[in-house]
This record gives C-alpha cells, sequence and structure tokens, in this order.
DNA sequence: CACCGTCAAGTCGCA
DNA sequence: TGCGACTTGACGGTG
C-alpha cells in the first residue's frame, strides 16, 4: 500500500514550478523553465524519498506548452541526463509516479482537432514518463470525456480513438470515473471493453453515481479486476468534499478518522491511494503515519515540530493538549494527535492569538536581532493591533528573519505556509 | 511589494 | 450562434 499526493507541495523549498503566456514563448524562456520545473520535481522526489512517501502525481505543467506547438524544442533530448537522474530516484526508491491531463483533454470529442491535441497531449504525458524510464506501472489517468446529447456515441467515439493511440500511450492510459458524465459504471464498462485499468475515484463516485446500488468497496472490487500484473498495484482517488465550498471541491486536509475509516473497510493493502487534497504533501503524511506499522513517536515529534506555532496561532488550548499527549514516550497517539492539529486548524483565528503566536515566535531572534529589527518588528506588531496591517506581514518579517539567521526550524514551520 | 485581472484549455447551459 | 461559467495556480501589469 502506498498513499501519496498531486503535483504541487506545500512547506518544501524550491519546488515550484513556473511558467508563461504563450506570447512571451521562445527557446531561451523555455529552456530556462524547463530547467527549472526539472530541478523543482527533482527536490520533490528527494523530499519525498525522505519522507517515505512512496506515490506521487507529477504536474503535466512539467514542461510548458509540452503538447503544444508553441514549444517546438526537443526537451527530451536537451535534458535527457537529468530525466535519467530523476527517474533513477524513483525507481531505487520503489515510488510509483503517474501523470494526469487535466479536463480540457479530451479524446472523445466530435471535433477532429480537440482530438487530435488530446493525443498530442498523452504522447506529451507518455513522452516525460519515457524520458524518465520507468515502467508501464507508472501510469496516466484520463477522463472519457463529453457526452455531445449522444452518450452511446461519445463512448464509441471514446473506444475507436483509444484504438488509434501510439502503443507507448496505450500501456500507461488508465481511465477515471468523472463527476459528472461518466460514473464508475460507465467507465467499468468501457475499460473490461477496452482491457484497461479503471481508477475509482471516491468523490466522484459519491456526486455522481451510478444507479446500480453497490457500494464503494464493491466498486473497488470490481475495478481490481481491471488491473493487471504488468500494471502494477490498483490505484484509486480518495478525497473528501471541502463542506464549505460547492460540490466536488477537494477539502482543505484529510480528516484522519474519514480516512481511517475508509481504510479499514478497504480491508486490504494491495492497493495504492491518490489523496486528491489542498494541503498536499501534509495530508499524505498524515495518512502515512496513521496507518504506519512502525509505530514511533519520533514521528509524530517531527510531524509537531512543524505544525506546533500554526497550532500555537489558531488555539492555544489545543497546543497545550497536544504537548501533553507526546509527553509519554512509549505511545503512539495518532489518531488523538491529528484529531487535535485538524480541531485547531478549523478554528477561526483570534488577534490576541495571532500576535500570542508571532511573539512566541520573535522569542527564536530576541538575543540575536539587532535593535532596527527589533523596533521594525514591534512597529508591524502595533500596526497589525490597530487593525493598519495584515497578519501576512508579520509573518513576512519573521520569514525574512528565519532565513536571515537560517532558523531552520522555523524554515520548516508550516506555520508560514497554511 | 502587495494586489488583482488574465491566462490556458473544452464543455455545457442558457439566451 | 455565441457567450459566460466552470477550474487552477501562476503570470504580469498596476498602484
Amino acid at each position: 500500500m502506498s498513499i501519496g499526493y498531486a503535483c504541487l507541495t506545500i512547506g518544501v523549498l524550491n519546488t515550484n514550478l513556473k511558467s508563461c503566456v504563450i506570447k512571451n514563448v521562445n527557446e531561451e524562456k523555455l529552456l530556462d523553465l524547463i530547467s527549472n520545473n526539472l530541478n523543482s520535481l527533482e527536490n520533490i522526489i528527494d523530499y519525498n524519498v525522505k519522507n517515505n512517501i512512496q506515490l506521487f502525481r507529477i504536474s503535466s505543467d512539467l514542461i510548458p506548452f509540452g503538447s503544444s506547438p508553441a514549444n517546438n524544442i526537443p526537451w527530451w533530448n536537451i535534458f535527457s541526463e537529468k530525466f535519467e537522474q530523476i527517474g533513477m530516484k524513483i525507481q531505487e526508491s520503489g515510488m510509483r509516479v503517474s501523470m494526469h491531463p487535466g479536463q480540457y483533454t479530451v479524446l472523445n470529442s466530435p471535433s477532429l482537432d480537440v482530438v487530435h491535441r488530446a493525443m498530442e497531449d498523452l504522447k506529451y504525458h507518455t513522452k516525460v514518463l519515457d524520458s524518465l524510464r520507468v515502467g508501464t506501472e507508472h501510469k496516466i489517468v484520463l477522463h472519457i470525456g463529453g457526452i455531445y446529447n449522444d452518450k452511446k456515441q461519445a463512448i464509441d467515439r471514446f473506444i475507436n480513438n483509444y484504438n488509434d493511440l501510439e502503443e507507448s500511450v496505450k500501456q500507461r492510459l488508465v481511465i477515471e470515473n468523472d463527476d459528472k458524465s461518466y460514473n464508475i459504471k460507465d467507465v467499468l464498462e468501457i475499460g473490461i471493453k477496452l482491457n484497461i485499468p479503471v481508477i475509482f475515484d471516491n468523490l466522484h463516485n459519491y456526486i455522481n453515481s451510478s444507479k446500480e446500488e453497490k457500494n464503494q468497496i464493491d466498486w473497488i472490487n470490481e475495478c481490481k479486476k481491471t488491473w493487471r500484473p504488468k500494471d502494477g498495484n490498483q490505484k484509486i482517488h480518495y478525497s473528501e468534499q471541502n463542506i464549505l465550498k460547492k460540490t466536488g471541491s477537494h477539502s482543505n486536509s484529510i480528516k484522519s478518522n474519514q480516512f481511517i475509516n475508509f481504510y479499514e473497510c478497504l480491508g486490504r493493502n494491495d492497493i495504492d491511494i491518490m489523496l486528491e487534497v489542498k494541503d498536499k504533501n501534509l495530508s499524505a503524511v498524515k495518512c502515512i503515519n496513521c496507518t504506519s506499522t512502525y509505530k514511533d513517536i519520533k514521528a509524530l515529534e517531527l510531524e509537531w515540530s512543524k505544525y506546533k506555532y500554526k497550532v500555537l496561532e489558531s488555539s492555544p488550548n489545543d497546543y497545550v493538549e497536544i504537548r501533553n499527549l507526546l509527553k509519554d514516550k512509549n505511545n503512539y497517539p495518532v489518531m488523538e494527535f491529528y484529531k487535535l492539529i485538524e480541531n485547531a486548524m478549523d478554528e477561526e483565528i483570534t488577534i490576541g492569538n495571532a500576535i500570542n503566536a508571532a511573539l512566541h515566535i520573535w522569542g527564536c531572534f530576541k538575543k540575536i536581532a539587532s535593535d532596527k529589527e527589533k523596533m521594525s518588528f514591534m512597529k508591524i506588531i502595533d500596526e497589525y493591533k490597530n487593525g493598519n496591517a495584515a497578519i501576512s506581514k508579520i509573518k513576512n518579517s519573521l520569514w525574512k528573519m528565519a532565513v536571515k539567521y537560517e532558523e531552520q526550524y522555523l524554515l520548516n514551520s508550516y506555520y508560514f505556509m497554511l
């Protein structure tokens, strides 16, 4: 069982993906962007290895305009060494990667032009994974597409166009149920017909369920049959609804108790779970810790070192409770720990608590800061107190201090990222 | 340096 | 027939 996250990281330095608008594209610009993005990808992979995250979705934005005529540089040649180096790290660590073209890659469109571009886009995604030299268990996930007033015909177009794809693309392509057009029953029928694997997405299934009354575990077990040995373990997508936003919006963080409930219902380990959630790697680490058989409180202490100032800012009560919870070093109170973190994160941040946390962090610099820095910081605090500055101004100021004085503990803190 | 409109994509609902 | 909403993070121009 591997648990992973998609595309971006929170709180990991030098992992940002750059892009540009299409009118500004030129060769020099593209080389610069791609070089930056491959470095970022390598840093993400390094982070994943270090944190025992074995599943990761590579962003389609890795190569800007990767499937567009706007980008005609042979990036796979120019950067072949870099790709191979990253690919080695992926394989040596046993990580599994994937890619997922967006909602605008539509293979079953009635427009030949749209289909052509979808095929080009799938080729691009294949080229990225091939350049990494990773095997066919590293997949490209696609939705079926639109309906166009005739679902049966639309499905036939998908099947025909799939058959026209290059073999290297077919080897990696898997299909997923979506939130409005093709439910899991539809996608399973297509997957069985084409003999390709099907990804079950729990939130899409909840929003757009099949008329056939089947619980999600039964659907997951049905999907398992479509995964052949060369495809690797079955993969599913797991996400939770953000109750403050419209139907289908992903939650900020995975709720540990909901996830564990789902995980226990699965009742098996031969399955990989891709989390789709705003806080990305944070939820991945959380779910990995919640399901770990290696129960060492050190894992929670490491987590606490990153969360603590954010928790202090959100809820001083939960802060104290967590400190007490972690006192017994022979225990592994993982569910209680994350429950308290989640409680804290749901709290509204008050001005008093925000200042308290900021001053607490300021304590790290009390002895080393110059008089000028002290004056400047206290002035910002006053401005914030009087409603003349945003909290971000305080945080930016503290962040700059952390960078300047190389306070590694603070540089890793989610206080600055969440 | 903070802020916010724009971008890039295809589909679908609505006038 | 054509236009706006939908979605997302980053760009890029403005103040």
